[in-house]
DNA sequence: TCTGGGGTCCTAGGACCC
DNA sequence: TCTGGGGTCCTAGGACCC
């Protein structure tokens, strides 16, 4: 059996904990740049906020409804999830950490438990340590978890737990499912499986696996399998290796000047480089991409995007930020307003492994020595001890184009600088 | 005026090998 | 007029997730 513990309203919970007043009053988040709402409390919900929707168009029912809207503040986010994950890894022996706000559990070995009862006790501990509700779905396969959990979110009834162990239980779950809310079924496969008169979970499940297969590939067959109890997908105890590692922003305003958009390019890659650094990882590719606003009329759009070898594997900040600029030079048209750039590395290997692999051609950039990566460590422990951005690069400057973060609460357990204003 | 960010996996097709 | 068989690797594009 396996258990999916989710949190409720995530990033809204996580608001709450820390500002009571929030409870009870419609309460949205922003995303990046103060753009889209990315969660939402339940009266947000119900006055008909939508996950996703562009704030600027909902101003009128935000302002008639006193929504409460905040900036996105991931620092906080990031180590309330962590607090969430410690407190479920004394709960269950296995646990995978799916995402920011989620958990699978192994729950094999409870057998001879209630496991109903158990999944009370575990909201009741992680709402006691953390302040964050939470939901938990328990099933035979994860994609059965995912159901469970859903219908726990849904229906008041289930009290955050819902369990579905016998047939009659998993078969009346399926039938009120819409195949779009399955886990794995994405609009393009909702379509599709709508079109052939396959409307809810338990349809899907019973439909011809040739068919499934054929036109949903190995993936929706899988799917197929977990709903009817054949798990495919394990517990993932422990997280691979990433295979690319992305930083990319929307700007605050327009930039159209070359050494403007360079400072952002720069600041994105010596962000990737950072994360490098901290994955253990160093890149042997970097893949720049700017563009205007999608929105814009089509002959003021513009979409540049290169990747280049960097000839060696690196993580070092400088060598990156320097090849960042290369490919920006490249693929940089003037007469654009630029709205949004990104650097992305790939091409990902174990830092440090010796020999290192050396380029064949003499490179076009320079290796970095062993001064460079010891500035590397340096420069990260000073950012580990004053908070991140206290050391940087001359290149990197946010001062242009830094997103709109106009409804930011404080990071109120990572920066004791936020502590004390709270305080005062 | 204003529309997010960061990932993974799978498949098909082209280029290459002997 | 006729023109093999069996592979691998890489990439782009499309699907999905939170």
């Amino acid at each position: 059996m396996f258990a999916l513990v989710d949190c409720n309203n995530f990033y809204v919970s996580c608001e709450r904990v820390f500002n009571p007043a929030l409870r009870g009053r419609p309460v949205v988040v922003l995303s990046n740049n103060d753009g889209c709402f990315i969660a939402r409390s339940e009266e947000a919900k119900s006055i008909g906020l939508a996950m996703g929707a562009p704030a600027f168009k909902s101003r009128e029912l935000l302002k008639k409804h006193k929504v409460v809207v905040h900036s996105a503040n991931f620092p906080l986010y990031g180590d309330m999830s962590s607090r969430v994950m410690s407190t479920l890894a004394e709960l269950a022996p296995e646990l995978e950490i799916y995402s920011i706000d989620e958990a699978f559990l192994d729950m094999s070995g409870f057998k001879r438990y209630d496991l109903d009862l158990y999944a009370r006790s575990m909201r009741k501990t992680v709402m006691q340590h953390t302040g964050i509700p939470v939901c938990v779905g328990i099933a035979p396969t994860k994609t059965l978890a995912k159901v469970a959990n859903r219908l726990a979110k849904k229906n008041p009834g289930y009290k955050g737990v819902c369990l579905l162990n016998t047939d009659k239980e998993l078969l009346a779950a399926l039938a009120i499912t819409p195949v779009e809310e399955i886990w794995g079924i994405g609009r393009q496969w909702s379509k599709f499986l709508h079109a052939q008169n396959l409307h809810t979970a338990l349809d899907f499940a019973r439909a011809s696996p040739a068919m499934i297969r054929k036109h949903l590939h190995i993936t929706g067959a899988r799917v197929q399998a977990e709903l009817n109890g054949k798990s495919c997908l394990s517990l993932e105890m422990v997280r691979p290796a990433k295979q690319s590692i992305c930083t990319s922003r929307s700007f605050g305003r327009s930039v159209t000047a070359f050494d403007e958009l360079h400072q952002a390019v720069a600041t994105f890659a010596g962000k990737c480089a950072i994360k490098l650094r901290k994955e253990g990882s160093a890149a042997s590719l970097l893949t720049l991409f700017i563009c205007t606003s999608p929105f814009n009329d089509p002959e003021k759009k513009y979409w540049g995007t290169r990747t280049l070898s960097l000839h060696h594997q690196t993580q070092d900040s400088i060598s990156i930020i320097r090849a960042a600029g290369v490919v920006l030079e490249s693929i940089f048209r003037a007469g654009y307003e630029y709205k949004k750039a990104g650097v992305i590395v790939s091409g990902l290997i174990p830092a440090g492994v010796s020999p290192a692999i050396l380029p064949l051609f003499p490179q076009e950039l320079p290796l970095p020595d062993d001064r460079q990566k010891k500035l590397m460590t340096v420069m990260d422990s000073i950012n580990q001890r004053y908070g991140s951005g206290s050391i940087q690069l001359a290149a990197e400057n946010s001062a242009g184009w830094k997103p709109h973060q106009n409804l930011l609460s404080s990071r109120y357990t990572t920066a004791w600088k936020d502590i004390i204003k709270v305080k005062g």
